[in-house]
DNA sequence: AATCAATGGTTCACGGCCATACCTTATGGC
DNA sequence: GCCATAAGGTATGGCCGTGAACCATTGATT
Protein backbone atom coordinates (compact mmCIF):
# COMPACT_ATOMS: atom_id res chain seq x y z
CA UNK A 1 0.00 0.00 0.00
CA UNK A 2 1.54 3.06 -1.12
CA UNK A 3 0.49 6.21 0.41
CA UNK A 4 -2.20 7.82 -2.12
CA UNK A 5 -4.92 7.48 0.10
CA UNK A 6 -7.14 10.27 0.23
CA UNK A 7 -7.86 10.71 4.33
CA UNK A 8 -4.71 9.66 5.54
CA UNK A 9 -4.10 12.01 7.94
CA UNK A 10 -5.54 15.29 6.06
CA UNK A 11 -4.62 15.38 2.78
CA UNK A 12 -1.46 17.52 1.98
CA UNK A 13 -2.39 17.98 -1.88
CA UNK A 14 -5.67 19.74 -1.51
CA UNK A 15 -4.04 23.03 -0.96
CA UNK A 16 -2.24 22.46 -4.23
CA UNK A 17 -5.00 20.74 -6.27
CA UNK A 18 -7.52 22.91 -6.45
CA UNK A 19 -10.19 23.61 -9.88
CA UNK A 20 -7.71 25.32 -11.81
CA UNK A 21 -11.06 27.87 -12.68
CA UNK A 22 -13.86 28.45 -10.09
CA UNK A 23 -16.78 28.56 -12.88
CA UNK A 24 -16.97 29.54 -16.41
CA UNK A 25 -14.85 32.46 -18.17
CA UNK A 26 -18.45 33.90 -18.04
CA UNK A 27 -18.84 33.49 -14.64
CA UNK A 28 -15.58 34.45 -13.58
CA UNK A 29 -15.20 37.55 -15.38
CA UNK A 30 -19.02 38.34 -13.66
CA UNK A 31 -17.28 37.72 -10.04
CA UNK A 32 -13.91 40.38 -11.05
CA UNK A 33 -16.15 43.01 -12.04
CA UNK A 34 -19.18 42.58 -9.10
CA UNK A 35 -15.68 42.76 -7.15
CA UNK A 36 -14.28 46.07 -8.57
CA UNK A 37 -17.22 47.79 -8.49
CA UNK A 38 -18.40 46.56 -5.05
CA UNK A 39 -15.14 47.61 -3.28
CA UNK A 40 -15.75 50.89 -4.67
CA UNK A 41 -12.55 50.95 -7.05
CA UNK A 42 -14.93 52.66 -9.61
CA UNK A 43 -17.02 55.55 -8.48
CA UNK A 44 -20.42 55.88 -8.76
CA UNK A 45 -20.98 57.49 -12.10
CA UNK A 46 -17.55 56.28 -12.99
CA UNK A 47 -16.25 54.66 -16.32
CA UNK A 48 -14.93 51.06 -16.36
CA UNK A 49 -12.03 50.35 -19.06
CA UNK A 50 -13.17 49.82 -22.51
CA UNK A 51 -14.32 46.37 -23.64
CA UNK A 52 -11.55 45.68 -25.47
CA UNK A 53 -8.93 46.50 -22.78
CA UNK A 54 -11.20 44.80 -20.34
CA UNK A 55 -11.53 41.88 -21.82
CA UNK A 56 -7.78 41.80 -22.46
CA UNK A 57 -7.26 42.23 -18.77
CA UNK A 58 -9.52 39.53 -18.02
CA UNK A 59 -8.40 36.93 -20.51
CA UNK A 60 -11.67 36.35 -22.17
CA UNK A 61 -12.83 37.25 -25.31
CA UNK A 62 -15.07 40.12 -25.97
CA UNK A 63 -17.81 38.17 -26.61
CA UNK A 64 -17.81 36.64 -23.30
CA UNK A 65 -17.29 40.09 -21.72
CA UNK A 66 -19.98 41.55 -23.78
CA UNK A 67 -22.47 38.87 -21.87
CA UNK A 68 -21.28 39.69 -18.51
CA UNK A 69 -21.82 43.16 -18.97
CA UNK A 70 -24.96 42.61 -20.71
CA UNK A 71 -26.42 41.18 -17.03
CA UNK A 72 -24.64 44.15 -15.11
CA UNK A 73 -26.74 46.05 -17.93
CA UNK A 74 -29.97 44.59 -17.46
CA UNK A 75 -29.82 44.96 -14.01
CA UNK A 76 -29.16 48.17 -13.30
CA UNK A 77 -25.62 48.36 -11.93
CA UNK A 78 -24.12 49.29 -15.13
CA UNK A 79 -25.25 51.05 -18.05
CA UNK A 80 -23.39 51.53 -22.01
CA UNK A 81 -23.08 54.80 -24.07
CA UNK A 82 -21.86 54.39 -27.61
CA UNK A 83 -19.76 56.68 -29.21
CA UNK A 84 -16.53 58.03 -28.84
CA UNK A 85 -15.56 59.21 -25.15
CA UNK A 86 -18.55 56.40 -24.64
CA UNK A 87 -17.84 53.61 -22.27
CA UNK A 88 -19.43 51.18 -20.08
CA UNK A 89 -20.48 53.29 -16.76
CA UNK A 90 -21.11 51.97 -13.31
CA UNK A 91 -24.68 53.65 -11.69
CA UNK A 92 -25.26 55.53 -9.20
CA UNK A 93 -26.11 53.62 -5.74
CA UNK A 94 -25.69 49.93 -7.47
CA UNK A 95 -27.34 48.97 -3.94
CA UNK A 96 -26.58 45.31 -3.08
CA UNK A 97 -26.56 43.12 -5.17
CA UNK A 98 -28.79 39.86 -3.90
CA UNK A 99 -32.18 40.82 -3.03
CA UNK A 100 -31.43 41.70 0.82
CA UNK A 101 -33.82 39.16 2.25
CA UNK A 102 -32.47 37.21 5.16
CA UNK A 103 -32.64 33.99 3.61
CA UNK A 104 -30.30 35.20 0.44
CA UNK A 105 -27.92 36.77 3.22
CA UNK A 106 -27.96 32.98 4.70
CA UNK A 107 -26.75 31.52 1.84
CA UNK A 108 -24.23 33.58 1.18
CA UNK A 109 -22.30 33.46 4.71
CA UNK A 110 -23.18 29.60 4.15
CA UNK A 111 -20.98 29.50 1.20
CA UNK A 112 -17.73 31.53 3.26
CA UNK A 113 -15.51 29.93 5.50
CA UNK A 114 -15.88 32.54 7.98
CA UNK A 115 -12.72 31.70 10.23
CA UNK A 116 -10.90 30.94 7.06
CA UNK A 117 -11.35 34.92 5.91
CA UNK A 118 -10.87 36.52 8.91
CA UNK A 119 -7.58 35.25 9.95
CA UNK A 120 -6.27 35.06 6.23
CA UNK A 121 -7.65 38.70 6.39
CA UNK A 122 -5.83 39.73 9.43
CA UNK A 123 -2.88 38.41 8.07
CA UNK A 124 -2.73 40.26 5.11
CA UNK A 125 -3.48 43.34 6.80
CA UNK A 126 -1.04 43.02 9.54
CA UNK A 127 1.62 42.06 7.26
CA UNK A 128 1.01 45.02 5.11
CA UNK A 129 1.16 47.37 7.49
CA UNK A 130 4.16 45.78 8.79
CA UNK A 131 5.89 45.93 5.44
CA UNK A 132 4.87 49.57 4.82
CA UNK A 133 6.12 50.86 8.24
CA UNK A 134 9.43 48.83 7.79
CA UNK A 135 10.27 49.88 4.55
CA UNK A 136 8.93 53.88 4.86
CA UNK A 137 6.95 55.35 2.30
CA UNK A 138 8.54 58.59 -0.04
CA UNK A 139 6.46 61.33 -0.02
CA UNK A 140 4.27 60.18 -3.01
CA UNK A 141 3.53 57.26 -1.78
CA UNK A 142 2.89 58.72 1.98
CA UNK A 143 0.66 61.43 0.42
CA UNK A 144 -1.34 59.18 -1.00
CA UNK A 145 -1.51 57.21 2.37
CA UNK A 146 -2.79 60.56 4.14
CA UNK A 147 -5.39 61.34 1.15
CA UNK A 148 -6.70 58.03 1.91
CA UNK A 149 -7.07 58.29 5.70
CA UNK A 150 -8.37 62.16 5.20
CA UNK A 151 -11.38 60.28 2.72
CA UNK A 152 -12.35 58.59 5.44
CA UNK A 153 -13.01 61.16 7.98
CA UNK A 154 -14.99 63.22 5.55
CA UNK A 155 -17.47 60.41 4.41
CA UNK A 156 -20.83 60.27 4.59
CA UNK A 157 -21.94 57.31 6.66
CA UNK A 158 -22.81 55.72 3.06
CA UNK A 159 -19.79 56.19 1.71
CA UNK A 160 -17.77 54.95 4.90
CA UNK A 161 -17.43 51.77 3.87
CA UNK A 162 -16.29 52.31 0.25
CA UNK A 163 -13.43 54.70 1.81
CA UNK A 164 -12.82 52.53 4.47
CA UNK A 165 -11.66 49.44 1.87
CA UNK A 166 -10.00 51.95 -0.58
CA UNK A 167 -7.97 53.13 2.41
CA UNK A 168 -6.93 49.38 3.48
CA UNK A 169 -6.48 48.93 -0.25
CA UNK A 170 -4.15 51.52 -0.47
CA UNK A 171 -1.45 50.12 2.17
CA UNK A 172 -2.08 46.84 0.34
CA UNK A 173 -0.80 48.32 -2.65
CA UNK A 174 1.96 50.37 -1.01
CA UNK A 175 3.34 47.26 1.02
CA UNK A 176 5.53 46.91 -2.07
CA UNK A 177 4.01 43.21 -2.77
CA UNK A 178 1.26 42.77 -6.08
CA UNK A 179 0.43 39.16 -4.43
CA UNK A 180 -0.12 40.66 -1.63
CA UNK A 181 -2.59 43.42 -2.96
CA UNK A 182 -4.32 40.99 -5.38
CA UNK A 183 -4.97 38.57 -2.12
CA UNK A 184 -6.36 41.27 -0.11
CA UNK A 185 -8.39 43.08 -3.06
CA UNK A 186 -10.48 39.10 -3.32
CA UNK A 187 -10.24 38.71 0.50
CA UNK A 188 -11.68 42.06 1.39
CA UNK A 189 -14.30 41.78 -1.55
CA UNK A 190 -15.25 38.70 0.63
CA UNK A 191 -15.45 40.51 4.22
CA UNK A 192 -17.49 43.27 2.99
CA UNK A 193 -20.01 40.66 2.19
CA UNK A 194 -19.99 39.56 5.39
CA UNK A 195 -20.16 43.13 6.53
CA UNK A 196 -22.80 43.45 4.68
CA UNK A 197 -24.70 40.70 6.67
CA UNK A 198 -24.97 42.69 9.99
CA UNK A 199 -25.37 46.49 11.22
CA UNK A 200 -23.71 49.28 10.39
CA UNK A 201 -22.69 50.16 14.50
CA UNK A 202 -21.44 54.10 14.77
CA UNK A 203 -19.38 53.72 17.69
CA UNK A 204 -17.56 51.01 15.86
CA UNK A 205 -16.56 53.44 13.08
CA UNK A 206 -15.09 56.30 15.44
CA UNK A 207 -13.30 53.54 17.28
CA UNK A 208 -12.28 52.08 13.94
CA UNK A 209 -11.10 55.93 12.97
CA UNK A 210 -9.01 56.45 15.52
CA UNK A 211 -6.92 52.93 15.01
CA UNK A 212 -6.84 54.35 10.96
CA UNK A 213 -4.89 57.13 12.65
CA UNK A 214 -2.69 55.76 14.79
CA UNK A 215 -1.80 53.20 12.09
CA UNK A 216 -1.00 55.84 9.61
CA UNK A 217 0.74 57.78 11.94
CA UNK A 218 2.51 54.49 13.16
CA UNK A 219 3.33 53.81 9.07
CA UNK A 220 4.42 57.25 8.69
CA UNK A 221 6.93 57.61 11.51
CA UNK A 222 8.34 53.93 10.48
CA UNK A 223 7.39 51.91 13.11
CA UNK A 224 6.42 48.37 11.90
CA UNK A 225 5.44 46.70 15.54
CA UNK A 226 3.64 49.78 16.11
CA UNK A 227 1.58 49.74 13.00
CA UNK A 228 1.41 45.69 13.27
CA UNK A 229 -0.14 45.86 17.13
CA UNK A 230 -3.05 48.87 15.68
CA UNK A 231 -3.50 46.53 12.46
CA UNK A 232 -3.72 43.47 14.68
CA UNK A 233 -6.12 45.10 16.89
CA UNK A 234 -8.25 46.68 13.90
CA UNK A 235 -9.23 43.32 12.56
CA UNK A 236 -9.65 41.87 15.96
CA UNK A 237 -12.27 44.21 16.23
CA UNK A 238 -14.46 43.50 12.71
CA UNK A 239 -13.23 39.61 13.55
CA UNK A 240 -15.09 39.71 16.92
CA UNK A 241 -17.79 41.80 15.88
CA UNK A 242 -18.52 39.52 12.90
CA UNK A 243 -18.40 36.41 14.60
CA UNK A 244 -20.89 37.77 17.23
CA UNK A 245 -23.62 38.76 14.62
CA UNK A 246 -22.63 35.54 12.33
CA UNK A 247 -22.58 32.72 15.17
CA UNK B 1 -9.95 62.77 -20.39
CA UNK B 2 -11.81 60.55 -17.86
CA UNK B 3 -10.54 58.23 -15.60
CA UNK B 4 -10.00 55.49 -17.77
CA UNK B 5 -6.18 55.70 -18.31
CA UNK B 6 -4.42 53.29 -17.41
CA UNK B 7 -0.90 54.37 -15.97
CA UNK B 8 -1.80 57.71 -14.06
CA UNK B 9 -0.93 56.99 -10.87
CA UNK B 10 -0.67 53.40 -11.33
CA UNK B 11 -4.36 51.90 -11.42
CA UNK B 12 -6.37 50.67 -8.81
CA UNK B 13 -7.98 47.95 -10.79
CA UNK B 14 -4.93 45.98 -11.54
CA UNK B 15 -5.35 44.03 -8.59
CA UNK B 16 -8.39 42.61 -9.50
CA UNK B 17 -8.44 43.12 -13.19
CA UNK B 18 -6.27 40.15 -13.95
CA UNK B 19 -6.30 37.02 -16.11
CA UNK B 20 -9.34 34.75 -15.19
CA UNK B 21 -6.80 32.30 -16.49
CA UNK B 22 -3.25 32.11 -16.22
CA UNK B 23 -3.20 29.84 -19.41
CA UNK B 24 -5.02 27.12 -21.04
CA UNK B 25 -6.62 24.38 -18.91
CA UNK B 26 -3.49 21.92 -19.93
CA UNK B 27 -1.05 24.49 -18.84
CA UNK B 28 -2.43 24.98 -15.55
CA UNK B 29 -2.98 21.83 -15.06
CA UNK B 30 0.48 20.95 -15.71
CA UNK B 31 2.35 23.68 -13.72
CA UNK B 32 -0.07 22.50 -10.35
CA UNK B 33 1.37 19.10 -10.58
CA UNK B 34 4.57 19.65 -11.12
CA UNK B 35 3.95 22.05 -7.88
CA UNK B 36 2.71 18.92 -6.02
CA UNK B 37 5.55 17.22 -6.85
CA UNK B 38 8.32 20.01 -6.95
CA UNK B 39 7.55 20.59 -3.69
CA UNK B 40 7.43 16.99 -2.53
CA UNK B 41 4.51 16.22 -1.30
CA UNK B 42 4.46 12.78 -3.22
CA UNK B 43 7.46 11.12 -2.17
CA UNK B 44 9.80 9.65 -4.58
CA UNK B 45 7.55 6.34 -5.76
CA UNK B 46 4.80 7.32 -4.53
CA UNK B 47 1.59 7.81 -6.31
CA UNK B 48 -0.11 10.47 -7.25
CA UNK B 49 -4.51 10.23 -7.13
CA UNK B 50 -6.27 8.29 -9.53
CA UNK B 51 -6.85 10.35 -13.06
CA UNK B 52 -10.31 10.64 -12.54
CA UNK B 53 -9.73 12.11 -8.66
CA UNK B 54 -7.22 14.15 -9.93
CA UNK B 55 -8.92 15.74 -13.53
CA UNK B 56 -12.19 16.18 -10.64
CA UNK B 57 -9.98 17.99 -8.04
CA UNK B 58 -7.94 19.94 -10.46
CA UNK B 59 -11.26 21.03 -12.56
CA UNK B 60 -10.27 20.04 -15.83
CA UNK B 61 -11.54 16.72 -17.89
CA UNK B 62 -10.04 13.50 -17.46
CA UNK B 63 -8.78 14.16 -21.77
CA UNK B 64 -6.84 17.38 -20.73
CA UNK B 65 -5.21 16.16 -17.77
CA UNK B 66 -4.08 12.70 -19.59
CA UNK B 67 -2.44 14.98 -21.96
CA UNK B 68 -0.91 16.63 -19.21
CA UNK B 69 0.17 13.18 -17.53
CA UNK B 70 1.19 12.25 -21.30
CA UNK B 71 4.03 15.16 -21.76
CA UNK B 72 4.81 14.18 -17.62
CA UNK B 73 5.82 10.43 -18.67
CA UNK B 74 7.38 11.58 -21.83
CA UNK B 75 9.65 14.14 -19.34
CA UNK B 76 10.07 10.71 -17.73
CA UNK B 77 8.74 12.83 -14.24
CA UNK B 78 5.92 10.34 -13.70
CA UNK B 79 5.42 6.79 -14.88
CA UNK B 80 1.63 5.61 -15.04
CA UNK B 81 0.74 2.14 -14.16
CA UNK B 82 -2.03 -0.12 -15.30
CA UNK B 83 -4.57 -2.38 -13.24
CA UNK B 84 -6.26 -2.30 -10.10
CA UNK B 85 -3.88 -1.12 -7.49
CA UNK B 86 -1.86 0.83 -10.30
CA UNK B 87 -1.44 4.89 -11.08
CA UNK B 88 0.28 7.42 -12.33
CA UNK B 89 3.90 7.54 -9.78
CA UNK B 90 6.24 9.79 -9.92
CA UNK B 91 9.68 8.58 -10.73
CA UNK B 92 12.73 8.73 -8.31
CA UNK B 93 14.88 11.94 -8.79
CA UNK B 94 13.16 14.03 -11.15
CA UNK B 95 15.51 16.21 -11.19
CA UNK B 96 15.59 20.27 -12.06
CA UNK B 97 12.60 19.94 -14.71
CA UNK B 98 14.80 22.50 -16.93
CA UNK B 99 17.58 21.77 -18.86
CA UNK B 100 19.53 23.06 -15.88
CA UNK B 101 21.61 25.84 -18.04
CA UNK B 102 22.26 29.08 -16.63
CA UNK B 103 20.41 30.85 -19.40
CA UNK B 104 17.49 28.52 -18.37
CA UNK B 105 17.73 29.75 -14.79
CA UNK B 106 18.15 33.24 -16.18
CA UNK B 107 14.88 32.80 -17.67
CA UNK B 108 12.95 31.32 -14.84
CA UNK B 109 14.09 34.18 -12.41
CA UNK B 110 13.60 36.69 -15.03
CA UNK B 111 9.74 35.59 -15.05
CA UNK B 112 9.30 36.33 -11.43
CA UNK B 113 8.73 39.30 -9.46
CA UNK B 114 11.50 38.39 -6.74
CA UNK B 115 10.85 40.94 -4.36
CA UNK B 116 7.13 40.20 -4.30
CA UNK B 117 7.55 37.03 -3.42
CA UNK B 118 10.00 37.22 -0.68
CA UNK B 119 7.80 40.00 0.90
CA UNK B 120 4.54 37.67 0.48
CA UNK B 121 6.03 34.66 1.91
CA UNK B 122 7.28 36.48 5.03
CA UNK B 123 3.75 37.86 5.48
CA UNK B 124 2.06 34.52 5.09
CA UNK B 125 5.05 32.50 7.28
CA UNK B 126 4.87 35.31 10.14
CA UNK B 127 1.09 34.94 9.97
CA UNK B 128 0.92 31.10 9.96
CA UNK B 129 3.25 31.28 12.64
CA UNK B 130 1.43 33.54 14.78
CA UNK B 131 -1.87 31.76 14.22
CA UNK B 132 -0.34 28.53 15.19
CA UNK B 133 1.20 29.72 18.57
CA UNK B 134 -1.84 32.21 19.26
CA UNK B 135 -4.44 29.42 19.16
CA UNK B 136 -2.47 26.57 19.99
CA UNK B 137 -2.32 23.30 18.74
CA UNK B 138 -4.03 20.26 20.07
CA UNK B 139 -1.74 16.88 20.41
CA UNK B 140 -2.74 15.73 17.03
CA UNK B 141 -1.42 18.71 15.60
CA UNK B 142 1.42 19.46 17.98
CA UNK B 143 2.42 15.67 16.84
CA UNK B 144 2.16 16.36 12.93
CA UNK B 145 4.28 19.45 13.77
CA UNK B 146 6.99 17.82 15.93
CA UNK B 147 7.29 14.79 13.62
CA UNK B 148 7.88 17.27 10.32
CA UNK B 149 10.41 19.16 12.65
CA UNK B 150 12.17 15.80 13.34
CA UNK B 151 12.69 14.57 9.41
CA UNK B 152 14.35 17.74 8.73
CA UNK B 153 16.89 17.02 11.01
CA UNK B 154 17.31 13.42 9.71
CA UNK B 155 16.81 14.24 6.50
CA UNK B 156 19.96 13.77 4.36
CA UNK B 157 21.55 16.90 2.55
CA UNK B 158 19.31 16.13 -0.99
CA UNK B 159 16.39 15.82 0.82
CA UNK B 160 16.53 18.83 3.12
CA UNK B 161 14.95 21.14 0.78
CA UNK B 162 11.86 18.78 0.45
CA UNK B 163 11.57 18.15 4.02
CA UNK B 164 12.17 22.37 4.79
CA UNK B 165 9.26 23.01 2.72
CA UNK B 166 7.27 20.12 3.95
CA UNK B 167 7.29 21.67 7.55
CA UNK B 168 6.55 24.97 6.58
CA UNK B 169 3.69 23.27 3.99
CA UNK B 170 2.44 22.31 7.43
CA UNK B 171 2.78 25.02 9.90
CA UNK B 172 0.57 26.93 7.22
CA UNK B 173 -2.20 24.30 7.13
CA UNK B 174 -2.34 24.18 10.83
CA UNK B 175 -3.12 27.61 11.36
CA UNK B 176 -6.79 27.58 10.84
CA UNK B 177 -6.80 29.54 6.55
CA UNK B 178 -6.77 27.08 4.27
CA UNK B 179 -6.47 30.37 1.85
CA UNK B 180 -3.36 30.72 3.48
CA UNK B 181 -2.08 27.35 3.14
CA UNK B 182 -2.99 26.93 -1.15
CA UNK B 183 -1.15 31.06 -1.49
CA UNK B 184 1.81 29.92 0.48
CA UNK B 185 1.84 26.71 -1.61
CA UNK B 186 2.44 28.42 -4.21
CA UNK B 187 4.44 31.19 -3.34
CA UNK B 188 6.63 28.38 -1.68
CA UNK B 189 6.75 26.88 -5.20
CA UNK B 190 8.18 30.03 -6.88
CA UNK B 191 11.28 30.30 -3.49
CA UNK B 192 12.13 26.47 -3.95
CA UNK B 193 12.78 27.43 -8.14
CA UNK B 194 14.73 30.70 -6.84
CA UNK B 195 16.26 28.69 -4.72
CA UNK B 196 17.45 26.05 -7.13
CA UNK B 197 19.18 28.86 -8.37
CA UNK B 198 21.81 29.18 -6.24
CA UNK B 199 24.26 27.29 -4.14
CA UNK B 200 23.16 25.74 -1.12
CA UNK B 201 25.25 26.42 1.59
CA UNK B 202 25.51 23.95 4.91
CA UNK B 203 26.04 26.89 7.21
CA UNK B 204 22.92 28.21 6.62
CA UNK B 205 20.94 24.58 7.06
CA UNK B 206 22.67 24.52 10.65
CA UNK B 207 21.33 28.17 10.79
CA UNK B 208 17.76 26.77 9.83
CA UNK B 209 17.81 23.79 12.00
CA UNK B 210 18.26 26.14 14.78
CA UNK B 211 15.58 28.40 13.80
CA UNK B 212 13.14 25.62 13.04
CA UNK B 213 13.56 24.44 16.22
CA UNK B 214 13.15 27.73 18.51
CA UNK B 215 10.31 28.36 15.77
CA UNK B 216 8.66 25.11 17.09
CA UNK B 217 8.97 25.45 20.54
CA UNK B 218 7.42 29.34 20.56
CA UNK B 219 4.37 27.61 19.01
CA UNK B 220 4.09 24.58 21.24
CA UNK B 221 4.68 26.85 24.38
CA UNK B 222 1.85 29.52 22.58
CA UNK B 223 3.93 32.44 22.29
CA UNK B 224 2.90 34.17 19.65
CA UNK B 225 5.50 37.15 19.57
CA UNK B 226 8.26 34.63 20.17
CA UNK B 227 7.23 32.57 17.15
CA UNK B 228 6.52 35.68 15.01
CA UNK B 229 9.62 36.86 15.39
CA UNK B 230 11.83 33.88 14.83
CA UNK B 231 9.67 33.59 11.51
CA UNK B 232 10.63 36.66 10.75
CA UNK B 233 14.30 36.13 11.25
CA UNK B 234 14.29 33.02 9.41
CA UNK B 235 12.61 34.35 6.11
CA UNK B 236 14.89 37.26 6.44
CA UNK B 237 17.97 34.73 6.29
CA UNK B 238 16.66 33.22 3.03
CA UNK B 239 15.78 36.67 1.47
CA UNK B 240 19.06 37.72 1.88
CA UNK B 241 20.70 35.23 0.80
CA UNK B 242 18.97 35.03 -2.18
CA UNK B 243 18.80 38.78 -2.75
CA UNK B 244 22.79 38.58 -2.85
CA UNK B 245 22.89 35.75 -5.56
CA UNK B 246 20.15 37.30 -7.77
CA UNK B 247 21.21 41.05 -7.45
C1' DA C 1 -9.21 -20.82 -11.22
C1' DA C 2 -12.79 -17.49 -11.37
C1' DT C 3 -14.30 -13.14 -10.10
C1' DC C 4 -14.31 -8.41 -8.88
C1' DA C 5 -13.05 -3.78 -8.55
C1' DA C 6 -10.14 -0.05 -9.44
C1' DT C 7 -7.36 1.82 -12.45
C1' DG C 8 -5.28 3.50 -17.02
C1' DG C 9 -6.48 3.85 -22.24
C1' DT C 10 -9.61 5.36 -26.12
C1' DT C 11 -13.22 7.39 -28.72
C1' DC C 12 -16.74 10.84 -30.12
C1' DA C 13 -20.35 14.27 -30.41
C1' DC C 14 -21.57 18.60 -28.28
C1' DG C 15 -20.92 23.22 -26.55
C1' DG C 16 -18.46 27.19 -25.09
C1' DC C 17 -15.30 30.30 -25.95
C1' DC C 18 -12.22 32.59 -28.97
C1' DA C 19 -10.17 35.39 -32.73
C1' DT C 20 -11.37 38.28 -36.25
C1' DA C 21 -13.51 41.10 -39.02
C1' DC C 22 -16.85 44.41 -39.90
C1' DC C 23 -20.83 47.79 -38.79
C1' DT C 24 -22.80 51.72 -36.09
C1' DT C 25 -22.70 55.68 -33.17
C1' DA C 26 -21.02 59.83 -31.11
C1' DT C 27 -17.55 63.45 -30.27
C1' DG C 28 -13.72 66.71 -31.11
C1' DG C 29 -10.71 68.85 -34.35
C1' DC C 30 -9.80 70.47 -38.96
C1' DG D 1 -19.62 70.76 -42.19
C1' DC D 2 -16.58 66.91 -42.83
C1' DC D 3 -13.91 63.44 -41.14
C1' DA D 4 -10.95 60.83 -38.16
C1' DT D 5 -11.22 58.41 -33.94
C1' DA D 6 -12.65 55.68 -30.27
C1' DA D 7 -15.98 53.59 -28.40
C1' DG D 8 -20.04 49.98 -28.34
C1' DG D 9 -22.74 46.39 -31.41
C1' DT D 10 -22.84 42.22 -34.52
C1' DA D 11 -21.72 38.01 -37.12
C1' DT D 12 -18.95 33.69 -38.21
C1' DG D 13 -15.91 29.84 -38.42
C1' DG D 14 -12.94 27.06 -35.80
C1' DC D 15 -10.77 24.89 -32.03
C1' DC D 16 -10.28 23.31 -27.50
C1' DG D 17 -12.14 21.08 -23.68
C1' DT D 18 -15.83 18.56 -21.85
C1' DG D 19 -18.78 14.63 -20.48
C1' DA D 20 -19.91 10.10 -21.08
C1' DA D 21 -19.40 5.90 -22.47
C1' DC D 22 -16.68 2.02 -23.39
C1' DC D 23 -12.33 -1.12 -23.53
C1' DA D 24 -8.07 -3.23 -21.41
C1' DT D 25 -5.26 -4.53 -17.65
C1' DT D 26 -3.93 -5.87 -13.22
C1' DG D 27 -3.80 -7.90 -8.61
C1' DA D 28 -6.39 -9.16 -4.41
C1' DT D 29 -10.09 -11.98 -2.88
C1' DT D 30 -12.82 -15.94 -2.89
Amino acid sequence: MAEGSRADHGDRLSPLLRPVRAGNGFEEALEQILQVIRLGLVADGGRLPAERELADRLGVSRVTLREVLKVLADQGIVESRRGRYGGTFVRERPGPVGDGSAAELRRRIARVDVEDTLRFREVLEVGAAGLCAAQGLDEARAARLRAALDRTRDAPLAEYRRCDTLLHLTLAELCGSPSLATQYAAVRATVNDLLDCIPLLVRNLEHSQHQHTALVEAILEGDPDAAAEVMREHCAGTAALLRGFLA
